[in-house]
DNA sequence: GATTTGTGA
């Protein structure tokens, strides 16, 4: 177990002779005795975990059964088992799929929704029989429900497990309840890990059918996870990778994106073409630069070695893009993959050998002051460094140039923060209010700052779905405002929008407005993007511009994927805020809320804007910044909340207000109100 | 004067 990763190598670099700008710096790397073992134990069979297609086609032809004795686990079937018969609550470091006979279900959580689907499918494929996905085996995850009565194996995201347990709080669907990929501690993961643990208590005590709890976890601080579970038992299971070389420079390199470049330079003159290579850097801009530099570098006639494929690798991009990852280069050219930490988890490519990892991540803080979240370049922990190295190790040995020196590694957190530390959580404190827990004394495994829930309950006094930020019951208002899958401050501009007759319009807004932005803004079409999007443009704010388009787009009939194509609009963004859309009108429908429109009564739709959205007002100040009035009533210390509140709500029914409309997720502030 | 890491209901 203590072999993963062999540090083995040559620590002489010369890179001297490459042309990059501004003047390189030689980035000499050590050959260091680093930890003989990284924080993973991983199970090395994910193929049924492929985030694309394309990935899971090189599954190799063996059969179902032959597979299965290959896995790691296989020997170790009966003890684990048997391990889980005897204990209550498990935790299991490693991987694996299970099967229980038991009376009611069993139901699996991932992280991400592709996961859940993917592992379903491979695990109905397992069970045989010739049954297929929503037999024995099912999924849940949102827009999505393949199960049926047949159905004892359920896979869902952790969210939607969330959501169950917001109507049946004790999970009496489940006798068995495994929580997958426990490490990454999303905010779900974490609250479930209350709420299962209540629901076992709670049933126990009321001599109900028991719940059985089993963590999957690939850290190795299992001490915090089974000191949490009261004390349970832990399984280790040992993993298969190959090994990878890890260096570390021999200096510190603040400018990491030359860095990058240097030492991708140096890999590239080594090694074969067929070694492919994955860098980590924060962010698009960032990405599109060294990807350009390494384009015209490996064009230079003095730079050695075969041709280079560069593709880089975000989020934000268009999906056809985000696919030509997969496609091999052909025989004599090397791909280079330039990729944001989406690399570390959530795609997995194949034929990685080398990785450049320059150590930093972007990562959202929550500022609890004064209720905005940030982005922020901050150095990755040492989990997450590990996680990087292991991408290349898959298919067979490889190698990790972290772009760090050997101390400033020591000097890195040990683990990440866990999300739940560092959010806005006014939607947490508002989905355990509906099972009557007030958040300051909910049974988390890692605590929120104090002063970030009790920012959440200001938050939700003000939004009307608690009286007093003491209370544990929520009002009637709080109690609808749950039904939706939304931030709280959306959820409350839905519910205000039938007294302002424009829910027709409102639930497109806050549909666009609750997923990634629709808007593409590829910087060499910059004139392109300003013509086409002219016509949409409001006088009456971004919003109304939103609606505009998204109003287009449902009246296109045919081939709406050139339309956005043509338009800069990102198809799989603006789809994905038509099925929110019609989820929330569903749920609407079901509240027995009526859907009226206002025609072009603009005014309406601000107004009931205003209503949820009201935290993020912000006036225009003559060096044409945008600062929230929040933060200049806290800063001048007059006011009270409630009070600036009914300052707002008084400026805005004034006609040539100064104040000015503004949400963060919009793309050009613009409107005056 | 300039833009946003990644998930999820």
């Amino acid at each position: 177990m203590d072999s993963k990763y062999n540090l083995i190598g040559n620590s002489k670099l010369n890179i001297s002779k490459f042309k990059i700008k501004p003047k390189p710096t030689p980035i000499l790397f050590n050959k260091k005795n680093g930890p003989s073992s990284p924080k993973k134990i991983r199970l090395n069979d994910e193929s049924g975990k492929a985030v694309y297609p394309n990935n899971s086609n090189n599954k190799s032809k063996i059969s179902i059964q032959e597979q299965r004795t290959k896995l790691p686990v296989y020997d170790k079937k009966n003890k684990l088992l048997d391990l889980i018969k005897r204990h209550n609550t498990l935790i299991i470091l490693g991987e694996t799929g299970t099967r229980l006979q038991n009376n009611g279900r069993i139901g699996i959580t991932q992280p991400r929704r592709v996961a859940a689907v993917s592992v379903a499918m491979r695990v109905a494929q397992e069970y045989g029989n010739g049954e297929t996905v929503g037999d024995t085996v099912g999924y849940t995850v949102r827009f999505e429900d393949v199960t049926s009565k047949k159905t004892r194996i359920k896979y869902l995201t952790d969210g939607m497990l969330l959501r169950e347990a917001m109507f049946d709080n004790l999970l009496t669907e489940y006798s068995v309840i495994i929580l997958d990929e426990a490490h990454e501690r999303t905010i779900h993961t974490d609250v479930l890990f209350g709420i299962v643990k209540n629901a076992q208590k709670v049933r126990e005590a009321k001599n109900l059918t028991p719940l059985k709890i089993i963590i999957m976890s690939a850290t190795m601080d299992v001490d915090h996870f089974s000191k949490y579970f009261n004390n349970c038992q832990a399984v280790y299971l040992e993993g298969r990778t190959y090994p990878v070389n890890v260096f570390y420079t021999i200096k510190p390199h603040d400018d990491y994106q030359t860095a990058c470049v240097a030492t991708f330079f140096k890999i590239h003159r080594e090694a074969p073409a067929n070694h492919d290579v994955l860098i980590f850097l924060t962010g698009q801009e960032e990405i599109e630069t060294v990807a350009h530099q390494i384009r015209l570098l490996s064009k230079d006639r003095d730079v050695e070695g075969p041709s280079v494929r560069v593709c880089t690798l975000y989020a934000a991009q268009p999906s056809s893009q985000q696919m030509s990852v997969f496609n091999p280069a052909p025989e004599n050219m090397r791909k280079v993959i330039i990729s944001t930490n989406i690399a570390e988890t959530s795609v997995t490519i194949s034929g990685i050998k080398y990785i450049i990892d320059c150590g930093m991540v972007k990562a959202r803080m929550y500022h609890p002051a004064t209720g905005l979240e940030l982005l922020k370049v901050q150095r990755i922990s040492q989990e997450q460094a590990w996680q990087r190295t292991g991408r290349a190790g898959r298919d067979s040995e490889g190698s990790c140039y972290r772009l760090y020196t050997r101390s400033q590694f020591e000097m890195m957190q040990k683990s990440t923060v866990p999300e739940i530390q560092r959010a806005n959580l006014s939607s947490v404190a508002l989905q355990l209010l509906a099972l009557e827990i007030h958040a300051l004394y909910f049974d988390f495994m890692d605590k929120p700052p104090e002063d970030a829930i009790l920012a959440a309950f200001e938050q939700l006094k003000l939004l009307g779905a608690i009286e007093n930020t003491e209370t544990s019951t929520l009002t009637s208002l709080g109690n609808q405002m749950v039904k939706f899958p939304l931030d709280p401050r959306f959820s409350k501009v839905l519910l205000s929008a039938q007294s302002y007759g424009c829910l027709e319009e409102v639930l497109t807004i806050v549909s666009l407005l609750s997923v990634e932005s629709i808007l593409l803004n590829p910087p060499n079409k910059r004139e392109h993007v300003q013509n086409v999007r002219q016509k949409f443009c409001s006088p009456f704010g971004d919003h109304i511009t939103l609606l505009n388009i998204y109003r287009e787009f449902s009246n296109v009939r045919q081939n709406s994927r050139s339309w956005c194509h043509e338009h800069c609009v990102n198809m799989r963004n603006i789809l994905q805020a038509r099925d929110v859309r019609s989820q929330l009108e569903e749920i609407c429908r079901k509240c027995g809320i009526t859907i009226s429109s206002c025609g072009s009564q603009m005014d309406q739709v601000r107004k009931c804007l205003l209503t949820g959205l009201f935290m993020n007002v912000a006036e225009l100040h003559r060096d044409r910044q945008y600062i929230t009035v929040i933060i200049i009533t806290l800063y001048l210390g007059m006011w009270t909340k409630d009070k600036l509140f009914q300052y707002i709500q008084a400026q805005f029914c004034m006609d040539s207000s100064p104040i000015m409309f503004y949400l963060l997720k919009l793309f050009r502030p613009q409107s005056a109100i």
